[in-house]
DNA sequence: CGCGGGTTTGAATGAGTTCAATCACGGTGG
DNA sequence: CCACCGTGATTGAACTCATTCAAACCCGCG
């Protein structure tokens, strides 16, 4: 729970028992796999989920065995709360990392945001972010070089992370595979091996096992054209 | 109102008075000419537009003059539904082609819709429909060869005009310039026109200088693997 | 007629893919 | 404790798709 009333609660600080309400829906907790299934494509959706730890991906598959990832979500990250409203899911969405997820019914999750305005802003804040990401995602793919992508795509989740853990810090913990970065970003995942080589050469990141270390935050964030203002973080400020 | 009364009306069709509170709610008429701003970047969006005729796209400028289209808008179509609470635009909004619209006060529309349930849910489709669009995008530009992209989006421009005039024509006026298929395709302006050459070498289609015709639907779809069902025209059965 | 925007064509270049081989590393079983 | 295995990361070489630059073309319009 923690998690999710970091990045709600960013827009009720003002009145945190806002947040009691929320706090109090049944639920059940699950955790999957990485590469387990949490919705797929076709299905009708009746829950809400919520991510507690972990990484998921949405994602659609082609024909062919391609693979494009539409966006990560991150521990505090809802969905899906547009398709909920007696919509099929028209993509897929798994565990990228072991993921433990917080799911509601979503009629009692409805009920309760329709009654608490000050609920129903934030998840309004959450969709209108969730549409960014994916505008800035159109942006990434479809006029950005296999590098500046890369590394749009590095801070974008580096920013995401300070959101929720309430500083922005260097390290980026990073539990998936490169494949993933890979579908996400349109390349193959031997050009993502190579432009995350290069990445390194030029300084601006160092990697371990376990994640990565921005060492040049500012350079990078301008080489690669990245401002965070597509985040709608103005309530923030890090 | 036509095209909007088409496309909202889908979702009321039980009850069309529904509507009625809608056509009442004041606005202003605004005609804008093939490449005029409609909202810039940066602005506060306090209002809420109809495309009456003609067609927008929303876009980004990246700092070397490149471009990113994110989604072209057609008659019927609404925007800036979600970020008229107080948020402020992140992206371009201009006119494609001469474009008439209904300009709408932000307060009043919220007003209208919250007491209507009917409207709320018509809208709430539309923002579903708006969010698939842009994942479909993702896909095309992440994951498609210029061929099957190129395809693609004619077939989706040609499926999203039929939710207005209410049948699926075989034409579609395409009143744009090949530079804005480009730049929401994430290519150059010469590959495209390499590209639909192509497309009509290949008897998919025929062009004149209006639009686009198409030859043989089917074949195009399972070329370009294009499947409506994310357009969520469930409603619809054309 | 001549200008200008948009489209088409060709040739050279380049960014990213593909295929295949190698490497690095953590986990497993003998 | 070490050999072995498998997955994921890395490297090289050949290839492909799309870009770039430049020139030609087309057509509507003043």
């Amino acid at each position: 729970m923690d998690s999710l009333i970091k990045r709600i609660g960013y827009y009720v600080r003002s009145n945190p028992e806002a947040l009691e309400d929320f706090a109090r829906l049944p639920y059940k907790t699950e955790t999957r796999q990485a590469g387990e299934t949490i919705v797929s494509e076709g299905e009708k959706v009746n829950f809400v989920f919520v991510i507690e730890s972990g990484w998921a991906i949405r994602f659609r598959l082609l024909e062919n065995g391609r693979r494009q990832i539409l966006n990560f979500m991150l521990p505090g990250d809802c969905f899906d709360l547009m398709a909920i409203t007696r919509a099929k899911s028209d993509h897929n969405v798994s565990a990228a990392s072991e993921v433990v997820l917080r799911r509601i019914k979503a009629d009692a999750f409805m009920k309760t945001v329709a009654s608490n305005p000050q609920l129903a802003t934030s998840f309004w804040w959450a969709a209108i972010q969730e549409e960014a990401l994916l505008r800035e995602q159109i942006i990434r793919v479809g006029r950005r070089s296999a590098k500046e992508r890369t590394a749009h795509l590095i801070l974008e989740l580096n920013r995401r992370v300070a959101t929720v853990t309430g500083q922005l810090d260097d390290y980026l913990a990073f539990p998936v595979a490169q494949s993933l970065m890979a579908d996400a970003l349109g390349l193959s995942v031997v050009h993502i091996s190579r432009t995350l080589t290069q990445l390194k050469a030029d300084g601006y990141i160092k990697m371990d096992s376990q994640g990565i270390e921005i060492l040049r935050r500012k350079k990078m964030a301008d080489m690669c054209d990245f401002d965070s203002r597509y985040l709608h973080l103005d309530k923030l400020d890090l």
